[in-house]
DNA sequence: CAGTGAGCGAGCTTCCGCTTGACTT
């Protein structure tokens, strides 16, 4: 029987659409993209109007060879990809390559995917919007002539495998700009003032703050001083309502922020954990940008809020999207199920799940309603005040239910509860009066999740490509994701106590950073590059402007090649230029003084491997006389290091002495500090520093290393040819350079050489598991 | 896994956005 064949993105909306539709329909899924530019070469052709040449990467091509069949065999084929750019995009490339006739083929959409959405797509079926296929096509040539004509440059002028693109570098520009603000950064002192009064009743305390910050000891002294023979009264008391509203449901950003804040999760762990409740349907999408909740997802919130909390927690909202270039494909992210609060599931799945539902849930209650009171404090001395501030709850609402989390890593002004009653020109004992020195913070560095936000704000990148970014700025190494000790600090204390001034100190560690985002001299050298040489790609609005015209082309008001030529007439000039621009020296190349042993320069710069110091300039008449080298160590900067740190490099290898006969020798390799003995090596532990270590140390190390090793063989057989070893992930057998994984219901520690030479024949061969790629 | 790096030179690296697997030391 000849069916119509529906084709979607994603597998797991494939089967919930089957659900909906019923016998007369099958549906597939293409997997996103079918057809896409060579992953090799530079496929567009620049003089024959910016033509790209398509393939079918090896890996789709059995799907797309399925797809043609069941084409062939439908009555109609409606496509059904998403509706925005590269939704359009999708099924154009499926019309294309299955070859699909234009009388028997449908282009449908459906934002949520609901029975009615469904219905109502598939009566108002329409053509491929080509204007839409364009403005696509132009934002996927762009991408690609600016990441693989910046990228080769980088790779002669800095480093090899280096790469910059639109999205990317944009992201370590922000990262490297903070760095730089926070160096630039000088903190400023004042004293925060905090008294506490006794009301008349001779008991009850009431807790306020100077209404400014002093400035310097001089002035809390006089303040102090002034306060001992001030009277205190009441001045004026101020109650106002205070509204707070919940925030709107969850976006692919937010979701990653809000875990990140309240779950500790990275970016791709939300992603991951989040694509597992998607597949098992208890969310919906997780790659969007859009708020917006479909008519079902508000009446069972509702019917939820109301059964739970009351109608009176419940209130109507409709939330608007306002994210620059958001393109609203979907839904926002939220449970399927709104009468589910708790689902079954891994520990990291039930928490972002219930943190999905309380969202969702919350942002559709009521206000929460508080009352915030003033109490402002005369003192008779002066005209500054002291201000006592509370906040009551008076209905809870939302906040029932789910509080929004900031960054904001300032500390948290505590703000009373209830504040006792008082009357105006009532007078009040003072009895502390403390001055505590404050610091201005410097701007904190980015998260992953923060960085995301900032990209979001700017338009730059989308919901998919969030976490890849990320990933691929630390696997250039342009970004570390690491922790910096915080400063400590003195802080001064004066506080007037029965008439009496005392002064004290304590310490206190500000500005400490755990897992944070923190550029590289590589990083920072390629940001600096093309920051000079290609400023147009680097700026922050450069991405909004293209967008600009991409939507200028979907309108149909703007040819897509006359869009690219525009771009190209002025970018690759540049590119040109650079590419044949000589310096003597190399990019971010730094003398950082002369050694005085051979009086040679030291230069520090960015090496094939990493950040290097060099002795000698290269190039001179002498030709015996060639620069030597050593490799920074971790933790050390090419903007930073001063000479002497960089002579000491010099310093190894070592030789610290002997054990057992053999030369203990200390050098820095490819994985960090090491030491060497008898053909073996041993990592140095953080803790230690190469240039200090000494023999006792070293023997240490080694015997640890030893110890460990016997621990981690199980067993041996054939004289260590086949071996039972313990990794990471528990234990397994190592043979001929090649590791097998241990059946589960087997005990490696009895298995015997039989069994381990069954295992190995059962496994598949390595060339099985690598056709695919 | 490990001390590399100054040149007669092989051949390689790279973008952004759609989407999941297959895999496991």
């Amino acid at each position: 029987m000849q069916k119509n064949l529906v084709i979607v993105e994603s597998p797991a909306k494939a089967k919930t659409i089957e659900k909906f539709l019923g016998k007369g329909y099958s549906v597939m899924s293409s997997y996103g993209h079918i057809r896409d530019l060579k992953t090799k070469e530079f496929s567009v052709d620049v003089e024959n109007g910016y033509a790209p040449e398509y393939v079918i990467p090896a890996d789709k091509r059995k799907l797309v060879s399925e797809l043609k069949k069941a084409a062939l065999g439908a009555t109609t084929v409606l496509l059904a990809s998403d509706e925005d750019r590269e939704g359009e995009a999708i099924a154009w490339h499926l019309s294309e390559t299955l070859g699909l006739d234009e009388k028997n083929t449908q282009r449908i959409v459906f934002h949520e995917i609901t029975k009615s959405a469904i219905m109502h797509a598939l009566e108002t079926p329409r053509s491929i919007d080509i204007n839409l296929v364009n403005a696509q096509q132009a934002r996927r040539v762009l991408d690609r002539i600016v990441g693989f004509e910046l990228s080769p440059i980088l790779w002669r002028k800095v480093k090899p495998a280096l790469s910059a693109g639109r999205v990317q570098s944009v992201a370590v520009r922000l990262i490297v700009e903070r760095e730089r603000e926070i160096q630039q950064f000088t903190s400023e002192s004042s004293f925060r003032v905090i008294a506490t009064f006794v009301l008349p009743d001779g008991e009850t305390l009431l807790k306020a703050e100077l209404n400014r910050r002093l400035k310097g000891e001089a002035e809390v002294q006089k303040f102090l001083a002034a306060c001992r023979t001030a009277e205190f009264s009441i001045e004026d008391i101020t109650t106002k309502p205070l509204r707070k509203s919940p925030a709107p449901p969850f976006t692919t950003s937010t979701l990653q922020q809000e875990a990140a804040r309240k779950l500790s999760f990275s970016v791709s762990q939300t992603m991951m954990v989040a694509q597992r409740l998607y597949e098992s349907g208890h969310i919906t999408y997780m790659r969007t940008d859009s708020v917006n909740l479909s008519d079902l997802a508000l009446g069972t919130s509702k019917e939820a809020i109301t059964g739970t909390y009351g109608a009176q927690y419940y209130k109507f909202r409709k939330y608007q999207t306002k994210t620059r270039g958001a393109q609203e494909a979907h839904e926002a992210i939220r449970p399927t199920d709104m009468s589910a609060p708790e689902i079954s599931g891994s520990a990291q799945e039930k928490r972002l799940y219930e943190l999905i539902y309380k969202r969702t849930i919350a942002c559709q209650m009521a206000d929460a309603e508080l009352e915030h009171t003033a109490i402002s404090i005369r003192i008779s001395t002066m005209k500054e005040k002291f201000v006592a501030t509370g906040e009551v709850i008076k209905f809870d609402g939302f906040l029932h239910v789910y509080m929004e989390s900031t960054d904001d890593e300032t500390e948290k002004e505590q703000e009373n509860g209830l504040l006792p009653p008082v009357k105006p020109n009532e007078p009040l004992t003072a009895g502390d009066i403390t001055a505590t020195e404050r610091f201005t913070q410097r701007p904190p560095r980015y998260t992953e999740a923060s960085l995301v936000r900032r990209l979001e704000e700017l338009g730059i990148g989308r919901p998919s490509t969030y976490a890849p970014t990320i990933q691929t700025i630390q696997n250039r190494e342009y970004v570390i994701r690491g922790d910096r000790p915080g400063e400590e600090r003195i802080i001064r204390i004066f506080s007037l106590r029965d008439e009496k001034i005392k002064s004290s100190q304590k310490k206190d560690t500000i500005g400490n950073d755990r897992n944070k985002l923190i550029p590289t001299d590589i990083g920072i050298v390629v940001n600096d590059f093309l920051m000079e040489y290609f400023p147009g790609v680097m700026d922050y609005n450069f991405t909004a402007s293209v967008e600009k015209e991409f939507d200028a082309i979907a309108e149909g008001e703007l040819d897509w090649t006359k869009a690219l030529d525009r771009f190209y007439r002025f970018f690759h000039p540049a590119v040109e230029a650079t590419s044949a621009l000589k310096t003597e020296h190399k990019v971010g190349e730094r003398q950082v003084g002369t050694d005085p042993k051979s009086g040679e320069p030291v230069f520090v710069k960015i090496g094939r491997y990493g950040p290097i110091a060099q002795i000698g300039a290269a190039h001179t008449d002498d030709k015996n006389v060639k620069p030597r080298f050593a490799s920074l160590m971790k933790g050390q900067s090419i903007e930073t290091i001063t000479l002497e740190e960089a002579l000491k490099l010099f310093d190894l290898p070592r030789t610290v002495g002997e054990y057992e006969g053999e030369e203990m020798t200390v050098g820095v390799g490819r994985f960090g500090p090491f030491v060497r003995h008898g053909g073996k090596f041993v990592s140095i532990p953080k803790t230690l520093s190469p240039l200090a270590i000494t023999a006792e140390e070293a023997i240490l190390l080694i015997e640890e290393k030893r110890k460990k090793d016997t621990q981690r063989h199980i067993r041996q057989f054939e004289n260590g040819g086949i071996e039972i070893l313990h990794g990471r992930y528990g234990a397994y057998i190592a043979c001929g350079g090649k590791n097998y994984r241990i059946p589960k219901d087997a005990d490696p520690a009895k298995l015997t050489l039989e069994d381990c030479r069954k295992i190995i024949a059962a496994a598949p061969s390595g060339k099985e598991k690598k056709k695919k790629g």
